[in-house]
DNA sequence: ACGGGTCCGTTACACTGTAACAGGCGGGGC
DNA sequence: GCCCCGCCTGTTACAGTGTAACGGACCCGT
């Protein structure tokens, strides 16, 4: 049904594979991979719903030993600069990066309004569509953001049944 | 150059234009076009770059009459809601809707980083791409946000001659 | 041991956004 | 006229988002 990759939890991502591309990433450019930063990831790969800051401060915290949203906010910068995860505009939210987009080609997230489900898929029409127009206008893109909120095949057929 | 009609300010946007088609739009569908509303439309009209709330509350406030971020927000989305401003999501801002989009076709926001205006086109190209992909996950849409930051070709002109 | 860099804890602060309640104002029915 | 109702706005309070600045811990190279 879709390209990922053995989802290991209920949450519908691939935790493990995440961790590991992770690890594997900063080794090859020498960046450390902090337990603050894996577990910043592991909370947000543990997840299936998008997750705020304070949202992952909270379960990054343990009685006696509280973790600022600050320090939250720079593993985030951290996870973001090296595409281990994306970051929800729409939503000051933040999901793990599932998608292994090889290339800097960007990424399409369909977020589902009822059950908060993300999907991120790529489109190579849209791309050529975004490139085209970027061209016209003369403009040199530094960040693309598409994100299209709605309800997934999955709530509507849901909705349907009791409605 | 553009399909752009009569800018009449430094701001490059239509003011006169859009204060009369909110008008008329108001008229039509029976909704009050309030003096905050009408002011709330008028501040971010008269502004080349988009505007948070909080700015547009100050430019609203008089010594001694001070308007409410929180009253800022509802007439913003009155205007949201009826398409004369847009919302970008990557910033948190409010920009005047230019374009006439008479369909619903939804808007493609190029932002420049170095001077901050903002750009709103439309592409067909996109817009299809967008329908396939949506069409191919079973996704029923409700808001599309396609907002791409990098820097517009004045800025790369000036950027190139300072060197 | 010393200096420099990165990471992280802490505080403080500004901005973003919503909930809840109260008053004003106009229109319609009695 | 009067009341009721709906809409708009003001006010307060609060939760969430994000950054700046400082200081300490730690590692590493000299």
């Amino acid at each position: 049904m879709d390209q990922h990759a053995h989802p290991d939890d209920a949450c519908g991502h691939d935790r493990a594979g995440l961790l590991a591309r992770a690890e594997r990433l900063c080794r090859e450019r020498g960046l450390l991979f902090t337990p603050l930063r894996q577990r910043t990831l592991e909370v947000i790969a543990g997840e299936a719903r998008p997750l705020g800051a304070y949202d992952i401060a909270e379960r990054l915290s343990l009685p006696g030993r509280r973790v600022a949203a600050v320090s939250v906010y720079r593993a985030l910068d951290f996870l973001t600069e090296n595409g281990l995860v994306h970051r929800l505009a729409s939503r000051n939210a933040f999901v793990p990066c599932d998608h292994s987009h090889s290339g800097g080609e960007s990424a399409v997230f369909l977020i589902c309004r009822a059950c908060g489900a993300v999907d991120e898929t790529t489109s190579a029409e849209i791309e050529r569509g975004l490139d085209r127009t970027l061209a016209q206008a003369g403009f040199r893109p530094a960040s693309r953001i598409v994100e299209i909120e709605g309800e997934c095949g999955a709530c509507q057929e849901r909705e349907g049944a009791e409605g």
